[in-house]
DNA sequence: TGCATATTTTCACCTCCTGCAAATTTTCTA
DNA sequence: TAGAAAATTTGCAGGAGGTGAAAATATGCA
């Protein structure tokens, strides 16, 4: 944990994203990550195989290493806001506040929304993934509710709170309508607040 | 589709079985899928290596032979009934139509629950399992709605039904509280009913 | 029964991923 | 700054997963 900033992290952090890259870059050429063997990544990245599998448990995960870190940023938020928010409006904000829209590049984004689409191997890893945050997030969430991580409540409300930023976040990706990506996220968010058998509200898609 | 019945049928249903079996029966045994090869699965139920692999696409997909099952069942009852009902009460009922608690095993039930929770592999292969069934289920849900499966609305609607529907049953099968399994379905379908931030009725758990 | 069809098996092959130890690089310290 | 100490990268070997193709076997039907 110490040398947050040290040269040595430095460079990992840039071997990890090139890595990424290369995984992107070869999977939308090739039309598909299937099509990209792990040694091709490590090659394009300038890297042995080995050092890939150092970094990533799978070119899978090294494709989608920038959600891997949003994750990270979304529960260390999560951890803050529940102390002064609401369990579900901390949710919604911290989803809010990864503010995907202006840290990312969409046109790379959409190019790795597509592989996802495309790829059992991919929709699996992503989903994996999010198994392991809905778990990290559900302790956070049972305990600012003051329920226990076993109760059913604090599940729904996590699934929902997930379930929408995933949602919201996939549709404003691939469907742009003149909305910014916090007012789509805070519309499907208020789908669950509302009751999800209520009808869309007028202004909402 | 002819020889729904034949023997040839029958016999391949028997296989497909034998092998889920012997997944599991192994993977218990030896405490986690991943201690199990598929060599061993395939000797167990008594053939070769390829034949598993011509059943299933690997061994986590045998392990979760049933649950591959009840989603067809659920796609092909949720397409009758929405012909005739609201779509989320469609969603409730076909859920708690699949009567898992009178047609399983509920011991054999929490163990494959158990493996699964232990285990990244499956943990992904189901995840992967349900974004095939949400795929499926969207464009019934969108074309009952008379909206498209681009749109965001179905999505989430859908979306949180499988949500209510995997959470409350994996929760009533490890927390059996006297309730049916009916009845914690129903409640689970209510939490999004009445909207998440509403704290849960009195009577719930 | 004997032919046509379907299934199972064998076999070769490629890729993924991990452990381990050697080699290399970076960092620290005297 | 030289050299020790620590961390990273790499090569290698090997187990396991999974697929294509063709041979062998089993099944269904006229």
């Amino acid at each position: 944990m110490a040398d947050q900033f040290g040269l040595r992290e430095r460079k990992k952090a840039a071997t990890k994203a090139a890595l990424s890259q290369a995984a992107l870059r070869l999977a939308v050429e090739k039309g598909g990550i299937e099509a990209v063997t792990a040694d091709e990544i490590a090659a394009e990245a300038g890297v042995s195989t080995r050092t890939l599998h150092n970094y990533f448990p799978s070119k899978e995960a090294a494709l989608l290493h920038d959600f891997q870190e949003l994750t990270r940023q979304l529960i260390a938020d999560l951890r803050e806001r529940v102390r002064h928010q609401p369990v579900w409006d901390a949710l919604r904000e911290a989803a809010i506040g990864l503010r995907i829209d202006e840290r990312f590049d969409l046109q790379e984004l959409r190019c790795r929304e597509g592989l996802i689409h495309e790829s059992p191997a991919l929709i699996k890893e992503q989903s994996g993934q999010f198994m392991v945050l809905f778990s990290e997030a559900l302790d956070i969430v049972a305990e600012a509710t003051g329920t226990s991580s076993d109760d059913l409540y604090p599940r729904l409300m996590l699934g929902a709170a997930l379930l929408a930023m995933k949602t919201t976040n996939e549709h404003w990706l691939t469907h742009p309508g003149g909305k910014t990506l916090a007012e789509a996220i805070t519309e499907g968010f208020a789908v669950f607040e509302r009751g999800v058998t209520q009808p869309p509200n007028p202004s909402g898609a």
